[in-house]
DNA sequence: TTGAAAGCGCTAACAC
DNA sequence: GTGTTAGCGCTTTCAA
């Protein structure tokens, strides 16, 4: 069933049937009644590769994503979804892995597949040396390149980011002010809004006046999914007699395995030793006591860049940098 | 720039050139060599739409799920987009809800959009009656229609499911073995699998000669995120007078509510308290002790789905139903 | 308000 | 092994 078959049934022309397809104006009442007459009749629905051909769009986003299956991501990955069909976008995701190779390479596909713009969801995508970003501004030289917690400065690269630096400054603050000084800071990634946490908590440390003690740095390269490992980490540190009280955490996974650590270590928490996480993830709640966390807005970002994505598409002037304030949900695990 | 382009300054014409970028065998070395050169050149790549137009397909795969931030179901995506790319074929992602207009409109969109297939992830897209269920029926005349964790028969419909009814009856047996008669089902979802292991649940009582109380088979109707509504839930039961001393869970998250409802009451888990999951997620490791789970091994399901979806779009002739066994993976919460 | 017809860029059947 | 050309189904200009 083409956009022939109905002309032809409806005794019209291609173009009328087209125009009434098209919502156009210039169409009597009469014929258009006629013509969704043998629309509805056929079921008959147009082919979205030939129009995808003649308009050189097919309406759709890409969405890349290191991991679609981790905790923050996958939220993340919904909301965008949720907004972009709010706006009549599909999205095509393409999980890249961790590997630059893959990202590259998901990137060209969805040039090829002609999308109408490029979400990049998660701060992985972004490395240390210039260099290593060039693919991405290559992109941008063909379709808007959406930066989701990143920043970065490029033509027809737009980021929406949270403020990680000032929520990790503050969350520092917030437990030296509770009285605890030995704070360790515990990460797993090295990715842009990753140096942005760990910036925020040195500044807070110093500031503070606290020597800042590189063994209370502590990087957690196992698999994210290895809570075990996590624990096992930290309790090496405890062996070794390096002492701390509080754990700031750059994701809640992270952070309920100190709080297992600190349980098995004989600590009481809140009482003797204090936790905050990252992301205010439902994990939140499967801690006991339940954790304190930094909110990210992470739904917040979504609709800002969806909004500026959807401006950039309709031709407006949009805002290259968009930064978010997070928040401090306090729980269980400070005090 | 398009074939023509190429075509012109190659000196060779469009069906070369074309020939060359689809990996003909019936093309000279030299002038393969002479057309890359060019291609190469200018960094042409073809055009989606256009080929699409032709061979009336883009190699994408449209992927249904009610909610991707659900942690299960994001798994599974993840293992469904990376084996679908290992195939060369990309995914479309659509976020349906749980209302059954939002999952049709979806449909729609997918098979307007020409994908080559439909995966429906998780049981939510199944239907008690019959005619809810239609909209699968009639999309599979256009494209096979893949469903996942869930069975039904129709014709160019393929179900890939785990048998959840053995998984609840052997997890059922087992805690009944270790002494405990006094089980309370706790589930979420009236979905097809939700039912099944329901049905799982059942038979092992009945079987066993416990008299099913009805009051042991809970229905949880509130936000699948809010635990402490989960447990609430449990403890007005206890409230009531209504005693139990395990619980099976339809999920990992009713689960590790199950396990801080007993905590809360008093009972020591797994002395005087037992608890199984169901899904074997990340969440079994934030359970303290760790939670008992069965496994619905996700990934083998979606290799499997992968496997036939690939095979039907062959033309080969591909199983209408497969059907894997779970496992019950022991923790800390059962003894 | 409507119709005729020229693209859009690629593939594949057919001819050489 | 290579070229010619007719579609694929839709949109959009230009005429009427």
């Amino acid at each position: 069933m083409t956009i022939y078959d109905i002309s032809k049934k409806a005794g019209v022309s291609t173009a009328t049937v087209s125009r009434v397809l098209n919502g156009s104006i210039h169409v009597s009442e009469a014929t258009r009644q006629k013509v969704m007459a043998v629309i509805d009749k056929y079921g008959y629905t147009p082919n979205a590769f030939a129009r995808g051909l003649g308009l050189n769009s097919m309406k759709t986003i890409g969405i890349m994503c290191a991991d679609s299956s981790d905790i923050y991501l996958a939220k993340a990955i919904y909301y965008l979804e949720q907004k972009l069909r709010a706006n009549c976008y599909d999205s095509i995701l393409c999980c890249t892995g961790y590997e630059l190779s893959g990202k590259k390479s998901a990137m060209n596909l969805l040039i090829t597949k002609k999308v109408d713009g490029i979400i990049l969801a998660g701060s992985h995508f972004l490395y240390q040396d210039d260099r290593d970003n060039q693919y991405i501004v290559d992109a941008a030289k063909q379709v808007p390149v959406m930066l989701m917690n990143a920043l970065m400065d490029a033509p027809n690269v737009y980021s929406i980011t949270s403020d990680d630096y000032s929520s990790t400054y503050e969350a520092t603050k917030y437990l030296l002010a509770s009285g605890i000084s030995d704070i360790l800071y515990f990460y797993n990634a090295v990715s842009y809004s990753g140096q942005r946490k760990l910036a925020g908590f040195r500044e807070a440390m110093e500031e503070s006046g606290f020597p800042l003690d590189s063994r209370l740095i502590q990087y957690y390269s196992g698999s994210p999914e290895d809570m075990d490992a996590m624990v096992e980490h930290l309790t090496r540190l405890h062996m070794k007699g390096i002492t701390f009280h509080g754990i700031l955490a750059s994701d809640d996974l992270l952070a309920l395995a100190a709080v297992k650590y600190a349980k098995q270590t004989g600590y009481s928490v809140p009482e003797d030793f204090s936790v905050i996480g990252y992301n205010n993830s439902i994990l939140v709640k499967c801690c006991d006591p339940e954790l304190t966390s930094i909110d990210n807005k992470s739904e917040k970002i979504c609709q800002h860049l969806i909004n500026t994505l959807m401006g950039v598409l309709c031709g407006t002037e949009m805002p290259g940098k968009t930064i978010l304030a997070g928040e401090l949900i306090r729980r269980g695990t400070t005090r």
